[in-house]
DNA sequence: ACAAAAGTGTTTTTTATACACCCATGC
DNA sequence: GCATGGGTGTATAAAAAACACTTTTGT
């Protein structure tokens, strides 16, 4: 950013910013990984399904736009925020082409878990809003299906090394709930659920509350809070979760 | 980036993209990490040290642009270059608040890491280029020690799961270099050197080369060479180099 | 012969993986 | 008492960590 002098303005891009947001939720009665995706009303790519997107206000954060697109398109309550990664080649969006004064958009992208019974669809903001399941999706606008993939990664390996989960999980969870949430995201070739238990409750983070929650059948099953005190001595270590 | 039409066009922020460079390099001789930085010849922060950055012209793409600064400030030939991380809140450059037509500056950070030998400085451009040991940096510019901060972060991470290191070590190197380099970034604490040596043996993409190199005194050391091809089926494993 | 640098081997501890088994509840 | 879901333990294999030792060179 030292050249503003030497260079002539006009060789300078002038961009607008867009943010876009791949949203994650698991459905933990169907086991299922969902994205939300919302049908595009206007060209370029009208009718096709795309990640919810805005593009940046005067005075508001990148992270602040990443969250209206949130609330605009589902309730939100309790989530996981983080940058991805930022979209930005000449002629990625094809807006850029002829009527457009030469302004570039630049998407950054956004990765968002929430949980799942919190994250009401509005339907009334006039868009076509849904959540899609992760092995189902139809053929995204733009660039948007290699953004889903780089965000998919990034779950993975969150979820691996942070705590994340306990941001969309219930504050009193069993292990059978955090086992399920662990292998709906990370599929098969799991650990199963003796080791994971094993592991998880060495880490000494998870604080038995007494409480005892019983399904329709079978012996009642502890709940666990996450301890946010026990765990901050732990936070920059390399440690698994799984 | 829906909502073109349903918003005045006036309401959206009109932005210049910078790129700001964490360029790491390792200098073998003196076992020193070390930091690329120039000291800025305009306000604000006028002759305090930044990080060598470029706002991005017209056709250009972000990468380009980051690898133009590095081609400004050093002579470029082996390096690993990836993207960081994007700042972009309201105010965060002073640059933004007076004369500027509401314009923001938003910095897309880069992580480079670049081969000692081969990244002589370029003092012909004008600009006060510098290469600091990181452990003794100066005060920086605008939010830099905060991306700077974030650089060594992933580059400590990369180091461990990815072969990064090959692209800036000679084609061929002993084991004893390669273990230096990544305890010159990594620090002590780090595994000793036979452990080191067993565990990237038996990864199986070290070629040995048959070629003997001998310093002043001691054995003849053997020099190895990374073998792409049979790193390539490891590449998206889980794997770790220490 | 000995210092310096490179390379090898062994032991111990810790984690990972794969199972087999026991416990508490409703019907 | 048995099906169902929850919880515990053990045996084996593999990786990580610590450290002692040998080999090959120059002087």
């Amino acid at each position: 950013m030292l050249e503003k002098q030497s260079i002539k303005i006009t060789e300078l891009a002038d961009f607008k910013v867009g943010v876009d947001n791949v949203i994650f939720s698991v459905d933990s009665e169907q086991n299922r990984l969902l994205i939300l995706l919302v049908k595009r009303k206007e060209e370029p790519f009208l009718n096709r399904w795309s990640l919810p997107g805005t593009l940046v206000r005067q005075g508001e954060s990148l992270e602040g736009a990443a969250h209206r697109i949130l609330a605009e398109k589902i309730t939100v309550n309790n989530l996981y925020l983080e940058q991805l990664y930022t979209f930005g080649g000449p002629n990625r969006d094809p807006r850029e082409l002829p009527d457009s004064f030469n302004v570039r958009y630049l998407s950054v992208s956004y990765f968002a878990l929430v949980r799942f019974e919190d994250a009401k669809l509005l339907r009334n903001n006039g868009y076509n809003t849904c959540w899609f399941q992760f092995q189902e999706l139809p053929s995204l606008a733009f660039d948007h299906q290699q953004i889903l993939d780089y965000g998919y990664r990034r779950l993975r390996n969150k979820l691996e090394y942070s705590p994340i989960v306990f941001d969309v999980l219930p504050s009193e969870f069993t292990l059978h709930d955090l086992y399920q949430f662990y292998s709906t995201i990370l599929g098969d070739n799991f650990t199963d659920y003796s080791n994971f238990r094993a592991k998880l409750l060495k880490l000494g983070f998870l604080h038995d509350t007494g409480m005892k929650v019983i399904k329709n059948a079978g012996r009642p099953a502890t709940l666990y809070e996450f301890n946010q005190g026990a765990f901050a001595p732990l936070k920059d270590k390399p440690l698994l979760f799984i």
